[in-house]
DNA sequence: ATCGTAACGGTTGAC
DNA sequence: TAGTCAACCGTTACG
């Protein structure tokens, strides 16, 4: 990776809060926006206690609602290449067998031979590109995938992402059913590592041998680094929680709610900061929260936050009448559990 | 007043 | 190794 700076401690923006530009929330924060949420504290609200852009907050609820992870999506990094080296090969013949056959027709074939899917079938400039650069010149098969840099684990496959993502089901990498598992979507054409299951470390379901090595997942730093840029915990736990999720756990009713960044990110400080949740120097502890998702029951562990709190059903449903001003009892909840001092004002 | 979202400038990681 | 590209980020402004 490239040199980081040594010290970003973060802009303010307009609300106080301190953030960093172009880099995630915090995992707490995030955590702590759901479970604002679920306690059916208004968005406007959340944003304003936590200092966090409503725009924000905005996106992290709607993220939430749609894949149940609570965790931001990875940074960096490139699709995966559509020009595998069998696309290649297969162009290659059918061009060997047409020399007349146009780029479109190419496409045409791919698709319908199977040899890509509507996902990942090269575009038409793609496949001219292809027929000029990789084609044309060669004489002899074999040139291009004696490359050497090509994924050999894609060796044998029809076509595939070069991305080693595990799919939650044999079918989907064959294109005929993209979309990801029930009540899961994913927002990209091309598999994420930040699927709900993957994000939360909770796989079983679509891959059990995975749970042995607890990052089954690719380990991007981005997926839970990319905030904590402490290096993932190597144990059972699930590695982005247990990294970024650290509550203050000393104090039991967290009365503190420290959010630093551990120390060996480059960010040093965050939170907002009349907030007085910057606690230089701690560290978010594992507590186990528990939200509860509709969609599939994924569940963010992280502490003693009410497990019955259910993020659509009970919180938003029905009982998201008293938005404003919150309720005595939110303000005790939030003052109980996470510490936080709401004005009794709410405007 | 609230919320959704596009634009923006930024970071990151694969190539 | 450095540069490019395309992903994502949170903030801001607008409707």
């Amino acid at each position: 990776m490239k040199k980081q700076k040594q010290q970003t401690y973060g802009e303010v923006n307009q609300l106080g809060g301190v953030f960093v530009n172009g880099r995630p929330l915090p995992n707490a924060i995030r955590l702590r926006i759901v479970e604002l949420a679920q306690l059916g504290i208004r968005p406007c609200d959340i944003s304003r206690q936590l200092r966090v852009s409503h725009g924000c907050v905005s996106k992290i609820l709607a993220r939430y609602n749609e894949t149940g992870s609570i965790l931001p999506g990875a940074i960096g990094g490139s699709k995966p290449r559509v020009t595998t080296p069998n696309v290649v090969k297969n162009i290659r013949e059918y061009k060997k067998g047409d020399p007349g056959i146009f780029a479109w027709e190419i496409r045409d074939r791919l698709l319908a031979d199977g040899v890509c899917d509507k996902y990942n079938v090269p575009s038409v400039s793609s496949i001219s590109r292809i027929l000029r650069n990789k084609i044309g010149s060669l004489s002899q098969p074999g040139h291009y995938e004696g490359g050497g840099k090509q994924n050999p684990a894609q060796a044998g496959l029809p076509y595939n992402p070069i991305y080693p993502y595990p799919y939650p089901n044999a079918a989907s990498p064959g294109g005929t059913k993209m979309g990801g598992p029930p009540g899961v979507s994913l927002s990209r054409a091309w598999p994420s590592a930040h699927t709900v299951s993957n994000i939360l470390g909770i796989r079983a379901f679509m891959d059990p041998a995975a749970i042995a090595s607890a990052e089954g997942y690719p380990p991007k730093m981005e997926d839970w680094g990319g905030v904590n840029r402490a290096p993932f915990p190597t144990g059972t736990d699930k590695p982005g929680l247990d990294a970024d999720l650290k509550y203050s756990q000393q104090s039991s009713t967290l009365s503190t709610y420290a959010c630093a960044y551990s120390p060996s990110n480059q960010y040093g400080v965050y939170g907002g900061p009349a907030g007085g949740y910057v606690t230089p120097g701690h560290h978010w502890q594992t507590q186990g929260t528990t939200l509860p998702h509709p969609g599939n029951g994924v569940a963010v562990h992280a502490g003693d936050l009410h497990p019955s709190v259910a993020f659509k059903h009970a919180a938003r449903d029905e009982d998201r009448k008293p938005l404003s001003p919150l309720s005595k009892q939110q303000h005790a909840a939030l003052s109980s559990i996470h510490g936080l001092g709401l004005p009794t004002s709410s405007s």
